[in-house]
DNA sequence: TTTAAAAATGCAACCGATTGCATTATTTTT
DNA sequence: AAAAATAATGCAATCGGTTGCATTTTTAAA
């Protein structure tokens, strides 16, 4: 391997300090005009490479914000990856991300990473299972700015930016009324999810204003994967004909396309015998068929303000530093699934 | 902010010195046992945490891989990934990850960006537009080893992991054949991708091996996305009925689904007017209706293959440090879209 | 021409961990 | 008990960029 070249290099090469190169490729303004092109003209030609470390030594800051999240699969998780980056980019920050696939254990062995490698800022959506936030403690101690997205956790340490999962949910069981369903299940995520309880709690306004009686056995937790997706329709297979729901509202659209899938090879018409309402507008939603009815979930907006939450505590920008939960609004499209030909 | 406890600190505290401290966390034998629990504990204690920078800076290594990749939103990247994490952290290595978007020229700066971050080595999957690869320049002549998986790039300098593209667009086309197909149309992505023209080559063979003639009228390359299935459907749907293939072998599951959902659509039947056989394995193909005929390809394994591969290089071991192009096997999944009644 | 003010550059001490070599403490051998 | 061998620890330089303050150079004002 070849040395680097430093600026203690450059330094020789032109006759100056190491200080005055220093300041000059960064275009001080104490400097020069001519000497910081000079200084910058010889940097190119000898192939000089800043040295992040030996900066970040002395800074004492990184430059860069850590991102943790379920996974990355997803459509809505892209999104939220490109709004943060552009943001990010845009103040010269770098980004780190890591999946904590769904699993605690995992979650906080990427915190602690996260926390060793001495992010500027952390950007979070919880593991399904997550129960505490004791894991970003080192976080909150050492005064790094932690913000949530998506997946929160109310505390009073830090900023959330989320969408309106109660509203969203309560439009989209309303329109399940509309279409004429009287008995709606709700294929529900963990109710230690913010987002899956409020989603929960708009379902269950919507059939209280609907005066409809909340049935808790239409009410099925689970991960809302594949699998679960074809046990609820197994579920609602096994149910008497009297008592089968008219409609499924699903906390996301991977479990709701597989439920479908089940149904409709079991001879059941969707939507006249049963009409679906999924959550995210993944690829899926627009595969299945009939289209899937979901919530359009504005992924690039979510990563773009939590970005900004973040460098705004960054910037030291104190006022925002008090708990804010900043929701963000989301939009029912209605597809094939839930038009019931009334 | 708190000040954060160095070495200096504990040395202070347990009167040693900090060459000593430095030592005894890393349980080096050198240094009594008695000694290292008693830095252990009191590092512990006062909530030591290692200066990866300081430490960088002297060993001018980072425990750093970077991974760029076109797009993380598939399944397969996903499973690439976890290979990789796996693989990469029993190493206690670090990985840093980028997307380019399909982009060459975001790919270029994050190239830059991983170089400037002093990466020990690099595993990218190139941008569909990527023509040549000089901004991987830097990377060779500093002997910063550089990993090729999926989308690849033939060069002396690199290690390959790729799948038998050939091998697997050859298996697909010869199954459709067999069920009877004569006229198979291939939508193809970018030939400048050796994934992409291999399969292309594969599917020659496979005409070639069963005496049908190759129409170039019924190649089409696009960038294999939602729109460019429609878009191929809708080239199908104007061809004289005479002219319109039998079968559709696509590059990936995406464009094959959109497609199929066009055409059913307007009322082709599927596979009994047209056959379809995608390529990956993503979740859309198990949702399409009839399910889709695909090319699992193993991603874990490819991701931990390249990380082996980039990590036996880093270690030094300078025979696999020439050029080496390691090939994994895929398999095809028969499913609906392509069983023909015969 | 002096003097004051402004601009440009340099000095040197950091930041925190690492490591070759030297030194001191402890055991073992004779 | 002295000498030799081994174990344990310390010294001090190093990695490369940053920055407060001092110094020098240039320009403007008196």
């Amino acid at each position: 391997m070849h040395k680097d070249v430093t600026i203690y290099d450059l330094a020789r090469e032109l006759n100056l300090s190491p200080a005055t190169i220093s300041r000059g490729l960064k275009k001080s303004d104490a400097i020069n005009k001519d000497t910081v092109s000079r200084i910058l003209s010889k940097a190119e030609e000898m192939g000089y490479r800043h040295n992040n470390f030996a900066s970040n030594l002395r800074n004492k800051r990184t430059q860069t914000i850590g991102i943790i999240v379920p996974r990355l699969n997803s459509y809505f998780m892209t999104s939220v990856l490109a709004g943060i980056e552009d943001v990010a980019s845009k103040e010269r920050y770098n980004i780190i991300i890591s999946q904590s696939l769904e699993k605690k254990e995992l979650e906080k062995s990427n915190v602690n990473t996260m926390f060793n490698k001495r992010v500027d800022g952390l950007l979070i959506s919880l593991a399904y299972d997550t129960t505490d936030i004791s894991h970003l403690q080192p976080f909150f101690d050492k005064h790094i700015p932690v913000v949530f997205f998506d997946r929160t956790f109310q505390t009073e340490e830090s900023t959330c930016i989320v969408i309106n999962n109660r509203d969203a949910a309560y439009k989209a069981v309303t329109h399940l009324i509309q279409q004429g369903c009287k008995r709606i299940m709700h294929l529900a995520g963990s109710l230690l999810r913010d987002t899956y309880s409020d989603r929960l709690k708009g379902y269950r306004q919507a059939l209280e204003d609907n005066n409809i009686d909340y049935d808790d056995t239409l009410v099925q937790i689970s991960k809302l994967g594949e699998q679960d997706g074809i046990d609820a329709a197994n579920y609602i297979l096994s149910l008497n004909k009297s008592k089968r729901p008219d409609a499924v509202f699903c906390a996301n659209d991977m479990s709701a396309v597989y439920c479908m899938t089940r149904l409709k090879e079991q001879g059941i018409k969707i939507p006249d015998d049963i009409a679906f309402v999924g959550f995210n507008n993944d690829a899926v939603s627009r595969v299945i068929e009939p289209k899937l009815t979901t919530i359009d979930y504005p992924g690039y907006n979510i990563g773009e303000a939590a970005a900004a939450g973040l460098l705004n505590i960054l910037k030291g920008d104190v006022t925002t530093m008090k708990t804010t939960r900043l929701v963000l609004q989301s939009t029912l499209l209605i597809r094939d699934s839930s038009k019931r030909r009334l």
